[in-house]
DNA sequence: CGCCTTTGTGAGTATACAATCACATAGTAA
DNA sequence: TTACTATGTGATTGTATACTCACAAAGGCG
């Protein structure tokens, strides 16, 4: 594999790691609903004010999120909608996963 | 927000760390061809054997891999076809932030 | 100007993770 | 049985990451 090929692999990893945390997945979904501010987003969130600006500014650097200045605001919105179609993927993952777990307790139980 | 959200994003989370690393990512792309034992994805990926083994239990106890004993070998293959799709996604991200930043680059060096 | 609000960030800590080495386990074959 | 192959795993180390606190920066308003 050549480096051109290892910093693909990298970038990709960057931008799946800015979104790999529960707390950064709320605020996506909080996202797809339309662009907010911070303070909007921490009172929508489970996490402290100070940390959520921590992870705003990961996903803004894995070019998840985009940000405009609104007087003191800053207004963040996903960067691309495509980012909400893979989600439903993910989600229908955790379904399946969900069901068979389900289905090996219902096995062990008897 | 209650614990059964939050443990769906804590799942969906663990789900998204289980490929977002270089060599997980890799190892996806290698599977996407169809299935492999460990001995084969080692030769076609950057790491150690070692190494490789301990990736390939974390996707698996993510449920994005699953597995098969053959005679000595383990064969490993992807759990969800939805996986390739949605790399595809990532991939298209990656693209355009390339071209987002050779633009900026370009920009500064007027 | 001072004071407030909103947001970002340095420092510190605790936890999690990747990588490596050495060893263990499981199957095969002589 | 012994020897070999393929794979997994305990222990260790170094690095990265999430979180919190305190403070700084930037804009609005009196």
């Amino acid at each position: 594999m050549n480096a051109k090929q290892k910093r693909l692999y990298d970038l990709k990893a960057d931008i799946l790691q800015g979104i790999a945390q529960p707390i950064r997945l709320q605020i996506v979904d909080t996202l797809a609903g339309g662009e907010l501010c911070v303070c909007d987003i921490v009172t929508r969130v489970a996490a402290e004010r100070s940390n959520v600006s921590r992870h705003l500014g990961v996903m803004l650097r894995a070019g998840i999120l985009e940000v405009r200045r609104e007087g003191l605001k800053m207004i963040y919105r996903l960067g691309t909608p495509c980012i909400v179609d893979f989600l439903g993927c993910i989600e229908r993952m955790v379904c399946e996963r969900i069901k068979s777990d389900a289905a090996i307790l219902k096995g062990a139980k008897k």
